[in-house]
DNA sequence: ATGGTAGCCTTGCTA
């Protein structure tokens, strides 16, 4: 099973790369972020005359984060637990072929020292809360997405950048370790030991064409998931298109 | 150099 992430940086904008996506990686999964549209608005139809299922939880504007899959789609999470006062919606679970599968995107955090920041720290905490009790079941668990963290300085180009940047920050990347010490793993670090492999570069001073970017985006592997990982990887040729997004799929096979 | 670009549907906010 094929499961890529992908922040399109809205769904509408991307359409037509990602139904080339689908067309090119045939992925059986395909966890999406920063829908920047509403539920209804989605591109539903599209999407399924293209051979896939959705579970999508919208926002009108701001992100949005939504499942596509070949087969049925089981949804077991429309937002991050522990929180009934968050309306933002960052995150959507479901479970596909037995496998439990979760498409995320962290807050930003930026700037540091505002509110924005203490909502990302504030929402990892739920989100490493909630993938420990997803531990206790014996389903493999897939928990994938836009971290908004970059793990260590091999996957940024420049770390000095970086320095006050909430992505960088040692409690940012803490928060990112301690799922990590939980007993997930980082699919693409363990099949791909290369440093400088990123998954994110900004639109602004050319730094995709100075492959100057950060690795940001993530599938993290439960324990019973990891024994069954046997590739992953990065796609870079969607970020080589016209109107590309700020991101490219990262994506995993489990067998 | 506090620059630069992209997508929202607000003419600023978020990234």
């Amino acid at each position: 099973m094929k499961i890529a992430t992908w922040n399109v940086n809205s769904v509408k904008a991307r359409l037509g790369h990602l139904v080339q996506f689908l067309a090119d990686s045939s992925p059986d999964v395909v966890l999406l972020q920063e829908l920047k549209c509403r539920t209804e608005d989605f591109p539903r139809l599209e999407i399924e005359a293209a051979g896939y299922r959705c579970a999508v939880l919208g926002q009108k504007s701001y992100n949005g984060v939504a499942i596509l899959a070949r087969e049925a789609i089981d949804c077991t999470a429309e937002g991050l637990p522990g929180d009934p006062e968050d309306v933002q919606s960052r995150y959507i679970e479901a479970r596909i072929a037995g496998i439990r599968v979760a498409s995320l995107y962290a807050p930003n955090g930026n700037p540091l020292g505002t509110e924005k920041y203490a909502y990302k720290l504030a929402w990892m905490d739920r989100l490493e809360r909630h993938a420990r009790s997803l531990l206790a079941s014996e389903e493999p668990v897939v928990l994938g997405g836009d971290y908004n963290i970059i793990p260590e300085a091999e996957d940024v180009y420049d770390p000095a950048d970086w320095t006050g940047d909430a992505l960088w920050q040692p409690a940012s990347r803490a928060a990112l370790r301690r799922l990590l010490w939980s007993g997930y793993t980082d699919a693409f670090r363990a099949m791909d030991p290369r440093p400088h492999q990123y998954s994110f570069w900004d639109y602004q001073a050319g730094r995709w064409q100075r492959n100057e970017g950060i690795r940001i985006d993530h599938l993290l592997l439960s324990p019973v998931a990891t024994d069954r990982l046997v590739a992953a990887g990065i796609d870079r040729t969607p970020r080589t298109r016209e109107k590309a997004s700020d991101h490219t799929p990262v994506w995993c096979e489990l067998s």
